[in-house]
DNA sequence: GATATTAGTGAATTTAATTTACCTAGTCTA
DNA sequence: TAGACTAGGTAAATTAAATTCACTAATATC
């Protein structure tokens, strides 16, 4: 029984904290309601504060989305990081980024979706500190194909933005389906299928089978042995 | 001069060719603003219509989004087949679908950036009409590859749904700048690099290793210096 | 010429983001 | 420790845009 005359309380927290409450509420509606169809009524509900407060901290609905997208991908981008350390060999790493990447999108679907749909097609992505979160990440494979062609693995006249196009296209397309809540891919057989196809893609040309030629010129030299000087060559 | 009592008046026009010119406007709104910051205040003002006409024709601003993006689909469609029937040879016709469809994103970037943001990635696409037409024209790319594998060009163990979503998803990728006014392609060399990349990664294994048959050939020269029997192995 | 049908209208309604005017818990300071 | 200042917090007001509604008026048909 509230007296008609109680003063209005409220708790009051600090900023960080109060925003990480926000945020995590935020990521809740938005992965199960896509940006759209979350509400900022919703939001301030879950997290527990009216609307108003929401813009104390945001500017808009759109500012808290990318909020919520970047802390997601940058710890993402860091265990990718982790995980890929360590890794040797052109073949083992390719496999890995594909492999993490796909991961990633199994981990987080909803977020993933945010991210190509609200974020990545923005007209300021481009401008935006995720746009270079995003570069770097997929620096990273652009320095594994690199290195391929450095040690002579890959053909050197390839290009190497299509390669990266290649690969985190293709992954994309071959998972859209499951982002939308349509089926599912099999994460291990994707990833080897997708490795094998770029290996073969990019394949230095094959030279003849190592030390071939070496005995044969020891063949033709044996041969010259028993036919004297003169013979041979035509 | 109008006077104040006249009678409110205007052209009525036949259902079909009304809905022509509000689908036209639409067009033009959605193609310049993008789904969200089009208004149905526009689209109605360019059509020369009030809003409330729009609803006697389209139960809601996304139904009009999606006539307008199914009328362009069909005949993007229709072109392509026509373009494609003719070429002969599987890298041929693998390049001409690429090329085809890189031509259509530089043709009208707005409408198909439309067709990825809003209408591909909805919950509903997988139930629309939208979704079989794309089904039809991917599928065709996928008949290039089997009969590429039927002639023995290509590897029978390959994953021709993979190899699509390669293609498809790596032009995406591509032209991703593009499609929101940054930056350009080069449509014939991208088409060139893709085609030759696909090729290549699904080549059927060479049955000699390259060069091979040249030595053999210097070998059974070798021999016939001996130009009989007894040659004996040393 | 009466009548049914459906194009056409524009104002009213609804829904959701954002603004605004105002409150109050905590902190700093004279 | 009172007073003032800052910043978290609120709920109601405003705005903007899609959608609905009650109504008007061409056109076709009987």
């Amino acid at each position: 029984m509230t007296t008609a005359t109680a003063k209005r309380s409220f708790v009051r927290l600090p900023r960080e904290q109060r925003m990480r409450e926000i945020e995590a509420a935020a990521r809740e509606v938005f992965s199960q309601r896509g940006y759209d169809a979350a509400s900022m009524t919703d939001i301030a509900k879950r997290a527990g504060v009216s609307e108003g407060s929401i813009y104390k901290f945001y500017t808009n609905k759109r500012d808290l989305l990318l909020t919520v997208i970047r802390t997601w991908y940058q710890s993402m981008i860091d265990e990718f990081m982790e995980k890929l350390s360590g890794v040797e060999g052109t073949r083992a790493q390719l496999q890995t980024v594909i492999w993490q990447h796909l991961k990633s999108i199994k981990a987080n679907p909803d977020l993933c979706r945010l991210f190509f749909l609200e974020v990545r097609s923005a007209d300021d992505y481009f401008d935006s500190d995720l746009f270079h979160l995003n570069r770097d990440y997929t620096h990273v494979l652009m320095d594994i194909i690199q290195g391929g062609i450095d040690r002579g693995e890959i053909r050197p006249d390839i290009s190497i933005p299509l390669v990266r196009d290649m690969v985190f296209g293709g992954i994309e397309h071959r998972v859209s389906g499951f982002l939308v809540n349509r089926g599912d891919f099999d994460h291990d057989e994707t990833a080897n299928q997708l490795t094998d196809m770029v290996m073969a893609g990019m394949a230095a040309p094959a030279k003849t089978p190592n030390g071939l030629e070496a005995l044969v010129e020891r063949l033709e030299r044996v041969a010259d042995r028993f036919d004297g000087p003169g013979g041979g060559e035509g």
